[in-house]
DNA sequence: CTGGCCCTTCCCAATATGGGAAGGTCAAGG
DNA sequence: CCTTGACCTTCCCATATTGGGAAGGGCCAG
């Protein structure tokens, strides 16, 4: 099959195929006329390639996965240690993103929002620490 | 003051500095040599942005704040609602970075992490939806 | 054989930040 | 007076991810 199969097929769109191909991630095998062409199994790969990125995974963390997930001796720890510090990370980055939210909610509740121009969140957006 | 000692009285970095001057988010005087020359007022200004920058706003969210600032007749229901609007996208996306985090925790709680090669992590990226 | 769709490569865009090269300027001290 | 080192300048490149679009070639049905 085609790339246009491939992504349609996938949920990975042609651009990003390319992508992951100019970057390693992915082999590729090219017909008599230069076309990429696709098995089974590739879009199988592309599929993994899309789940770990849904999960928020880094390319670098995918292609480490995907090595593993392709190696029939791997051992589970390796995955599992992978998938632990991610966790951490994506945690960390939530409840970094709720304090930010708290913080302009709490501003924001303070600024009345009619024509006058007194607003704290400017205020505090202009003090000098 | 020079560029260096704008950076760090204002907590941002030179570079940063002249590429917010760049894409015209803040002008610059030059002296007779070349160099950029800023006052207080500017580093009220870096302060402002960097500010605005800890809580996640993009840029140009921040071009608009800062107009708002510098405008003595502004209203602040502009400013509330730039906030609010804000505070919605932070909040969403600090979900969805909880349900990443919660789902491959489900998964790794099921993958023993031994020598053995059986991961349901693994098997799950592979899932064929 | 021609129209329309698919494929190719290559360049550019956005987000924000930083590294580093090559060269100009300035102040202090030998 | 000249050297040295710290600072400044501009310009290019890099990160990570995805997409838009142009220019050109391939392939099949009507």
């Amino acid at each position: 099959m085609n790339i246009g199969e491939a992504a349609a097929r996938s949920g990975v769109s042609a651009k990003m195929i390319r992508h992951y191909e100019a970057i390693g991630l992915i082999g590729a095998v090219r017909s008599a006329n230069g076309y990429r062409v696709y098995g089974e199994r590739d879009v199988a790969v592309l599929r993994f390639i899309r789940h770990a990125r849904d999960l928020g995974f880094p390319l670098e963390d995918v292609r480490r996965l995907l090595a593993l997930w392709q190696d029939r001796n791997r051992a589970s720890a390796e995955v599992k240690r992978l998938a632990l510090a991610h966790v951490a990370a994506l945690e960390s980055k939530a409840d970094s993103l709720r304090r930010m939210a708290a913080s302009l909610r709490h501003l924001a509740a303070h600024c009345h929002g009619d024509d006058r121009p007194d607003c704290p969140i400017l205020d505090d957006l202009a003090r000098k620490d």
